[in-house]
DNA sequence: AAGTGGTCTAGACCACTCG
DNA sequence: GAGTGGTCTAGACCACTTG
């Protein structure tokens, strides 16, 4: 029914990928219906002339993804739930911003090393007498100020930043570009806090109003901390949007029942 | 080097499966340290005399974990980053609380079979004259009121939940006892607000205190969306604390390239 | 019994990194 | 060149669901 285009067999994106985009893309375009099969694995890799364990992988990735479920001895089906790309992950304010279709701007308050504060030196695992950039910026959506991030990076990571960047662009992409830092994983609390005059006078809301308290570590893929942000966002304007998945928790009770 | 248990073959159990769990005991247990590298998958899969592509599967999981990590013609090594499991995720308030340390409780404000909402009609996608189940609650950790939720379920698809449940317990439990519904994922919007008087009154906080606005909606595998909470959370005793992860961009952006 | 997804193998080959 | 992870195959077998 569907259809599959063939598989470029001399690229360099492996088979399995090539048949995850396909399959995507096609449900994506609303070719399946939700709640309707797919096509049988068996079929998918006859028409695709790969093995039975390459289609599999595909389906795999979709799964995971959540765009599909499998029911062992039945088939494997579209889930009617959408993948939203709006959804909270690790990303900039640049990079969130965009995603929501708003024109992201800076205002930089302070760009310096400076020695990192006993707190600091624990969560980004600093050793002694170690120095860290740190970018304090007001930021904006399409003009309107939206929050103040405070970003500590430790210096060792980055040593040319401080010539180098310019400080209204994005962090993130800086570090990717000319570091090879790539944020994996964020770890955040959210509170919510009273803003200060000072804060209310920065983003142009009274004092006394409530905001939203961000607290977080982001970490590239080896679990070395790079960055520790403090963040005020308005709460008059700011609201988090996420998608919350369940997970394995079989494996996660392992510590627990070990002992 | 590493103290790998030899595999049951008879189990039920997939031996990826088993290696999955076994590698994960060992790293958490302290027996590599972070940065170090794993065997190589060929060692693994020798020493437990399973095939490359098994032992590979488990590796593949970990990885996805985020508790390794693997570089391509160099090796697998520990992430350091730690596989918490207090980390925000599709948890009902009894599952969070619990996770926490905290003995939770709830005071029931209302239990009813009602109409819907024009908006609830929407997310939750019920037919018209289709009924709800409504459950509003105070809940608290140790004795403490930090929220109030009200629930909304489809009766059609718990049509005995007004007559056997207790809406003391646990709803997440009920429904996937009773009814075999598991959530799989539930978006969610946070928002600020401030205590009415009557939100006050039940939370014990003064009126005008800022809070947190939850709005989810949460949905089983299938994409069914199966439940919709509105609640209200103290802003001063309550904080949120997750985990994010960067997800493959490339699949998200295949919308957007298309046409 | 037939059809489905899930697991596993034994081996081949490739791409990458490092000394 | 040696060692590593990543891909892929062809086929076997199992577990599960449904008619």
């Amino acid at each position: 029914m569907a259809k599959l285009q063939q598989l470029d067999r001399n690229s360099v994106v492996p088979l399995h990928y090539q048949i995850q985009q396909r399959l995507l893309a096609l449900i994506q375009a609303g070719e399946f219906e939700a709640g309707q099969p797919l096509p049988p694995i068996q079929e998918i890799a006859a028409r695709l002339s790969v093995s039975h364990m390459t289609a599999r992988q595909a389906i795999k990735a979709l799964c995971d993804l959540g765009v599909i479920y499998s029911k062992q001895g039945v088939g494997t089906f579209i889930s009617g739930i959408k993948l939203e790309k709006n959804f909270r992950q690790v990303l900039s304010f640049s990079e969130e911003m965009e995603s929501r279709g708003s024109r992201p701007s800076s205002r930089v308050l302070s760009f310096k090393v400076r020695r990192p504060t006993a707190s600091v030196i624990e969560t980004l695992r600093l050793q002694p007498n170690e120095e860290v950039v740190e970018l304090k910026r007001v930021r904006s959506a399409n003009s309107l100020p939206m929050g103040i991030e405070c970003s500590t990076i430790p210096l060792r990571l980055c040593p040319d930043l401080p010539t180098t960047f310019d400080p209204r662009g994005s962090l993130y992409r800086e570090l990717a570009d000319h570091y090879g830092m790539n944020m994996a994983v964020a770890d955040e609390i959210v509170e919510i806090g009273l803003a200060g005059s000072k804060e209310a006078g920065l983003l142009k809301i009274s004092k006394g109003s409530p905001v939203f308290l961000f607290t977080r570590t982001s970490y590239i893929q080896n679990g070395q901390p790079v960055e520790f942000v403090r963040a005020t966002y308005r709460g008059d304007k700011y609201k988090i949007v996420s998608r919350l998945t369940r997970i394995d928790r079989s494996l996660l009770t392992l510590t627990a029942n070990r002992q």
